[in-house]
RNA sequence: UGGGGAAUAGUGUAACGGCAGCACAACUGACUCUGGAUCAGUUAGUCUAGGUUCAAAUCCUAGUUCCCCAGCCA
């Protein structure tokens, strides 16, 4: 087995599961075949928590020599969509995995699953059941209490043949029959209790369009799908562990090849929101404004701010495999992102909140190119040129006109750099009517050209500048956690999950960037020098470019001044 | 009050009868032309109570707490 070190971000580590799969293997079990599959259901987008599954179910059949396919589970057609499957598609291979041919659909199997059904009614282990939802609720009993047998529990298998036909051949009305596995309505486990198998919906389906009328239900298909697949290990989420029992009795009773579920526990993370019943919500009710909004957990909205599939799979690396609830936090997630975005992204310069700054010995009308280093982790990227003049932008918080102690930028009477240029002192400002500061007065020393001083005379700061006059607009979107809670759910006395939202997650800027970035292009990762990170907007456009902020830079300065609040 | 699962620093995980380790977070300090990065360090843990054993996070017994299940959702 590999060995986990921190050195490898994307090494392999060892779990739970990928024991299991070790000792199978060892055994000689299934042939020594791997064989997992990624099974979502096309009612929605892909986000982290999916993720978590598909790095675990591709991760380890690449681990073992194994194969992975990709099985869309749709067997409810009111819910389901193209669009989904299109986008699930498209996620999982941004996020780094490929199933080659393997692309399969519950739907592929909905023939042999309607003879299957047909078997288990010959051998009086189904029957057509004539009780609405409400009745076969109410029949089922309770946790503490068995249920009652259904009174058409006991119809001949010719009945049942001949009503199940007539299911199939839409001779009744939606919802006014199903099909029932006969098993236990006693049992402890409330899935055993005579599940329904069939049930009668009209909608067209988005790949058999119309040919049924009659669909199985989940766990009816489930298993058989895996079954046919010749999975060898049906890794799922902990809420079907109960169902375990009902998938494996249906393989036993049809005699055919039986996976092995394994169990692990979903993920959920501080600050986030993955119930894809909610994030659905966000976006039919306009919350966000798509399902790829950067705000969302999706993998399209993690692409859209900015995030790299490695960062991704070496988050889901990280987080571990296990079979208890547990919460992780999001600073983990950001961590990987920083760590990818830091060897990667290239530097450049832009003010988010310009204050101009007139550096008064600077000869009038002149301009100049200072070399500006590209990436400090990566010699490789080489260096650009940067204009400077005696008017640029600086950010207003870099400025302050009565600093606190802790505070080294400029102010004053003090001395700094401007990143790649030159010395600076503060000589005055100059304030409005109002006696805000609209600008701040400088002199400049010409002997520090590139940003060191021959003297050898040390400053405190280094401050992010753009040139005013050569200066790239820009629309700017500064995005913070959707949620204002770590826990989205935990909802306030009285009100629901959504009084959890941020109003802060989104703040639009007009920004002034450098000029090398005006040719920027979609996708495009920068890391705007301490600020963050950032990436060019793939699919909104306007004359000027759209930046995402993907994530802040850690910023000490920033703790500092909150712990003194 | 039925059944099925699970409990290790603040968080996520490792240790598979033999020194409780790693990562994130937090906090110090060093270094720095990004208050970034990097480096060094600090704080902090086996749910509880018994038992077996030379030795228990690990095995046994009892308890506690948490999660899942009463869709013709998945």
């Amino acid at each position: 087995m590999t060995e986990t070190t921190d050195n490898a971000p994307e090494a392999p580590r060892s779990d739970f599961i990928r024991d299991i799969v070790t000792q199978d293997l060892a055994s000689g079990k299934n042939d020594s075949r791997v064989h997992t599959r990624f099974p979502p259901e096309p009612n929605g987008y892909l986000h982290i928590g999916h993720a978590k599954s598909i790095c675990l179910n591709f991760g380890i059949a690449q681990e073992f020599g194994g194969l992975c396919n990709l099985r869309f589970d749709d067997t409810n057609p009111s819910k389901e969509e193209q669009e989904y499957v299109d986008s699930i598609k498209q996620d999982i291979r941004w996020l780094g995995f490929d199933w080659d041919d393997r692309e399969f659909y519950a739907s592929d199997y909905f023939e042999q699953l309607y003879q299957w059904a047909i078997e288990l009614i010959r051998k009086g282990k189904a029957y057509v059941c004539d009780l609405t939802g409400e009745e076969v609720s109410k029949t089922r009993g309770s946790l503490t209490t068995k249920g009652q047998d259904s009174p058409y529990r006991n119809r001949s298998v010719e009945e049942n043949l001949d009503l199940f036909t007539r299911m199939r051949a839409g001779e009744f009305a939606d919802g006014s029959r199903t099909l029932r596995a006969k098993i236990d309505m006693a049992s402890p486990n409330l899935n055993m209790r005579d599940p329904v198998m069939y049930r009668i919906l009209r909608a067209e389906h988005h790949r058999t369009g119309n040919d049924w009328c009659i669909y199985p239900t989940y766990d009816w298909a489930h298993g058989q799908s895996d079954s046919i697949e010749r999975i060898t290990h049906s890794i799922c989420t902990l809420e079907f562990e109960n169902h375990r029992p009902l998938y494996d009795w249906f393989v036993r009773e049809l005699g055919i090849y039986a996976p092995r579920q394994i169990e692990f526990a979903r993920l959920n993370m501080t600050y986030t929101m993955l119930s894809k019943r909610r994030l659905l919500q966000l976006v039919q009710e306009k919350t966000v404004s798509g399902w790829d909004d950067p705000r969302m957990p999706t993998l399209s909205g993690y692409r859209r701010r900015g995030y790299t599939p490695e960062s991704i799979r070496s988050f889901c690396r990280r987080i571990g495999v296990n079979k208890y609830d547990s919460t992780v936090d999001i600073a983990l997630l950001e961590h990987c992102l920083r760590e990818d975005l830091n060897r990667r992204a290239p530097r450049a310069m832009a003010v988010l909140d310009p204050i101009k700054v007139i550096i008064e010995n600077y000869p009038t009308g002149q301009a100049e190119e200072l070399d500006a280093v590209n990436n400090p982790e990566d010699p490789s990227a080489g260096s650009r040129k940067v204009p400077f003049s005696g008017e640029l932008y600086i950010e207003r918080e870099d400025f302050m006109e009565n600093p606190p102690k802790k505070f080294f930028r400029l102010s004053p009477g003090r001395e700094v750099r401007l990143r790649y240029a030159y010395f600076i002192t503060c000589t005055g400002v100059e304030k409005n009517a109002d006696g805000e500061i609209t600008a701040v007065r400088c002199t400049y020393d010409p002997a520090t050209r590139g940003g060191d001083a021959p003297d050898g005379r040390k400053v405190k700061a280094t401050l992010h500048w753009v040139s005013a006059a050569h200066a790239v607009q820009a629309q700017v979107r500064l995005y913070d956690h959707l949620f204002a809670k770590p826990d989205p759910s935990d909802a306030p006395e009285g009100g629901d999950w959504k009084d959890n939202l941020n109003p802060d997650s989104l703040k639009i800027v007009q920004a002034q960037l450098e000029p090398s970035l005006a040719k920027a292009r979609a996708g495009e990762r920068f890391q705007f020098e301490r600020l963050g990170y950032f990436c060019v907007d793939s699919v909104d456009s306007s004359d000027q470019p759209i930046f995402n902020r993907t994530a802040t830079l850690k910023d000490t300065w920033a703790k500092e001044q909150k712990k003194t609040q």
